[in-house]
DNA sequence: AGCACGCCGACT
DNA sequence: GTCGGCGTGCTC
């Protein structure tokens, strides 16, 4: 007897035990996958384990469907890295698979319902949803149960299916689907029979009267000529400029021959590479540094300030790669992987360039994956997403990540809730690779990291070109309210800098951080403002839809007329967010064409490489947007950033607030003057002794930081300390309550005073489940495996308690 | 995570 | 009486 251990993508510790034959046993290995049945009826995808021949104890195995790859998809040092995650993060490895894998490769079964053949049924002996469901399927077979569902039009459809069932008219069965179609290219010849050089002449005897099918044959063998490869149906039609209906009748007449070539997505078409742009000076003695730091350390950090021409660097240090046949992969935070960065990358590596993130389709992602895995030559450079991490790489040299402060590597949810960073390091050590960390603000602990000599450490101080970094200067809005010289939220300063900047033919860049402070509406008379039913939050007004909205469950409603609570007819939306700033702008210039760019304008696939576009080619003068803005976005034109208000940002309650204004002030600086002109930059505030905005004002990166870590070490945060944050949810707050209080007694035991809470959060309440958070600080001498191990063990206590069964738990390790 | 099973209230 | 709500427990 044979057995595989198989890992399903579902929040399950264990791995599950399925029995195969010799055979299989022999061809199966770590890392293929195959079909499964799993629980009552499902068909799951799993990936295989281990092969043994150990029967497990206490129950009965099942055999396996079906094997599904005919090589491993999975390579051995992925498994490594994927299990360094489950454990890191503390989730199970089937979720780490999940996060991993192309949607495409997890396939779950369907169940298809079709029409038993000759069974003759009484239409009157059905009820009346039967009888709609028997009657759709003589139409139409099989169905599948979504199907079903809205034939019926509603949501539980197993009793009508097991009445079916039970009388034999239907049979059901489970499906599992490729949903990877390789893309197919249809190409034409000539049918074998006419090769011969006789029976072509008399072929073309015979079609001398049908003139254009005629033609059509000559420009193929011209073609086939010229091309001395398969011709396309395309090239054909276009070349011989005849109609596909005669093309389609020299076909039936079995004189050509149609088939079809598998042919790759993922096809750069432009220029070959072209060189590398020289070096200036800082650029080449940063190079240098990096490659001696990477003698001693496997991780560099590289902190250049905006626009100091780092790509070129990397550009650099990559092609020392490929010279050395390594894979090279390159990430970036998803909202900075624009087509801008991608086109300036293949112009240097042309072909070998793929590109990986959540934007691109199932299909694409599946052929990346499979590229990378093969080695081919058109995947030595992954530029990606933190999703890019998971690929299989085989032969990886040099990871290179870039903003490398950016929030948004760190997933939050789902689970795995790992930071791409952090996992990258890890990923380049089990490949013996080095790792660069790019950014112009790098986050605390990464520069700390430097500071201990754990990271070696290269700046680039000038910006390339030597262009001066722009002027900033803060505007007291306090003062400029009292003094009545606020038109809106524009003070007469901003305004008057507006006007020059458009007189001078340059495009004015302006951030509004929506976060925290949405446009709330509110009864004047009463003072109430729509709440969420599910949610405890204030709904938003979104004025492009005339609707309220709240942010974390997705629930709208019609623009009130009047207010719910008292019927007044006085509502206000007071805040300001994106959309009224616009507003305001439109009336103040009405002459320049105004655009903004934040999630409401950027759904569609293609809406943010199109406002991108608008902007490069000069189409916009005025930009208004979010956080989005301050990301990779590098125009030349741009003369003046403003930021409509910074407190916002500085008053948000996390500890990570003020490190994170900064960075972000200075990212969005970073947009301005670009070439050689010195750009400005305004900031409004009520608060302009804030000494975030007096650090980011003078540019004093170092300043900032020595503060923060005082006060990092005093309130004990990272990175003197590590942080576990454990959430609760359940729908009925008193047993949600008693769930967190039970844990952190438990936790506390032998963590004492280092775990704090439970604590609510601002939000208490979202999609009608009430939450409650514990934090669990770790000094640095503490071992973070043993309090890893220890909550581990609180947990599995936990899970054993019964009125807590439906509480749900997650655990978020570095929450930050 | 799904999904079936099972127990309760609100309707034909 | 049936239907469908959701709490509970299991999946090799």
């Amino acid at each position: 007897m044979y057995f595989i251990d198989v890992i399903l993508p579902i929040p399950l510790k264990q791995t599950f035990t399925y029995s195969v034959n010799k055979d299989e046993a022999a061809f199966l290995k770590q890392g293929f996958r195959v079909a499964v049945p799993f629980g009552k009826s499902k068909l799951y995808t799993a990936i295989v384990y281990q092969v043994h021949d150990t029967a497990p104890h206490g129950y009965e195995t099942k055999s396996i469907d079906h094997i599904l790859d005919e090589e491993a998809i999975i390579t051995a040092s992925q498994i490594k890295h994927w299990e360094w995650i489950a454990s890191y993060y503390m989730c199970t490895l089937g979720e780490v698979v999940k996060a991993a894998l192309p949607s495409a490769f997890l396939l779950e079964s369907e169940t298809i319902i079709s029409l038993v053949k000759d069974k003759v049924v009484e239409d009157t002996s059905l009820r009346d949803e039967d009888f709609l469901v028997y009657e759709a399927l003589q139409h139409r077979s099989p169905l599948n149960v979504d199907d079903v569902k809205s034939i019926l039009d509603k949501k539980n459809v197993v009793l009508v299916l097991k009445r079916l069932l039970d009388i034999g008219v239907i049979e059901v069965q489970e499906e599992v689907y490729e949903q990877y179609s390789p893309k197919l290219k249809k190409y034409i010849k000539l049918a074998p029979a006419y090769e011969k050089e006789e029976s072509l002449k008399e072929l073309l005897d015979q079609l001398s009267r049908a003139p254009k099918q005629r033609e059509v044959l000559m420009q193929l063998f011209m073609l086939q000529a010229q091309l001395k490869k398969p011709v396309g149906i395309d090239a054909l039609l276009a070349k011989s400029n005849a109609s596909a209906s005669s093309v389609k009748s020299l076909v039936a007449k079995n004189i050509l021959e149609e088939y079809y070539i598998r042919k790759d997505r993922i096809n750069y078409e432009g220029e070959d590479a072209t060189e590398v742009k020289t070096l200036s000076d800082s650029q080449e003695t940063a190079l240098q540094e990096i490659i001696t730091s990477f003698k001693r350390h496997d991780v560099t950090l590289l902190h250049g300030v905006t626009s100091s021409g780092k790509t070129e660097v990397y550009v650099r240090l990559i092609e020392e790669q490929l010279k050395a046949g390594k894979q090279v992969l390159y990430m970036l935070p998803e909202i900075a992987l624009t087509t801008q960065l991608i086109s300036r990358l293949q112009q240097y590596f042309g072909a070998q360039v793929s590109v990986y993130h959540s934007k691109y389709s199932i299909h694409e992602r599946v052929e990346v994956w499979n590229n990378v895995l093969a080695q081919k030559e058109k995947a030595q450079i992954i530029i990606g997403a933190r999703s890019s991490l998971f690929l299989p790489f085989q032969n990886l040299g040099l990871i290179i990540v870039d903003e490398a402060h950016e929030p948004s590597f760190k997933q939050y949810n789902p689970s795995p809730r790992y930071h791409a960073r952090d996992s990258a390091i890890v990923l380049a050590s089990l490949h013996k690779a080095k790792t660069l960390l790019g950014s112009a603000t790098p986050s605390l602990e990464s520069f700390h990291n430097a500071e201990l000599d754990k990271y070696g450490f290269v700046e680039l101080k000038r910006r390339f070109g030597n262009v001066l970094l722009p002027s900033i200067e803060l505007i007291d809005i306090k003062e400029k309210h009292k003094k009545k010289l606020m038109t809106g939220h524009f003070s007469d300063r901003l305004l008057e800098e507006i006007h020059e900047t458009l007189n001078n033919n340059e495009q004015v860049i302006l951030f509004q951080n929506r976060r925290g402070f949405s446009p709330i509406v509110e009864c004047k008379t009463c003072g109430t403002s729509p709440q969420c039913p599910n949610c405890d939050v204030s709904l938003t007004y979104h004025q492009y839809k005339r609707q309220l909205r709240c942010h974390y469950c997705g629930y709208h409603m019609a623009m009130l007329v009047e207010c719910n609570a008292c019927g007044s007819d006085s509502i206000d939306s007071k805040g300001f967010g994106t959309e009224q700033i616009e507003t305001e702008l439109l009336s103040l210039f009405p002459k320049h064409s105004i655009a903004r760019m934040d999630q409401d304008t950027t759904r569609g696939k293609h809406a943010y490489a199109k406002l991108i576009a608008r902007l490069e080619n000069e189409e916009i003068d005025i930009l208004v947007g979010t956080q989005m803005i301050a990301k990779g976005l590098d125009f030349r034109n741009i003369g003046l950033v403003g930021v409509l208000n910074a407190d916002n940002l500085l008053n948000f309650p996390d500890f990570r607030a003020h490190e994170r204004s900064f960075q972000l002030l200075q990212q969005v600086a970073g947009r301005a003057g670009r070439t050689q002109k010195r750009g400005k930059v305004l900031i409004q505030t009520y608060n302009p002794h804030h000494t975030i905005l007096k650090q980011v004002s003078v540019n004093d990166y170092r300043g900032m930081y020595k503060e923060q870590l005082e006060e990092r070490y005093q309130y004990k945060y990272p990175p003197y300390y590590r942080t576990i944050r454990i959430t609760f949810k359940d729908k009925n707050l008193t047993k949600n309550d008693q769930a967190a209080l039970w844990y952190t007694l438990a936790l506390q035991k032998q963590l004492g005073a280092n775990v704090l809470g439970p604590e609510v959060p601002p939000v208490a309440r979202v999609r009608n489940k009430y939450i409650s958070n514990v934090l669990v600080k770790i000094p640095k001498p503490q071992s973070l495996a043993k309090t890893k191990e220890y909550i581990n063990s609180v947990q599995r206590a936990f899970n054993l308690t019964k009125e807590f069964s439906s509480i749900r738990v997650s655990i978020d390790v570095d929450n930050y």
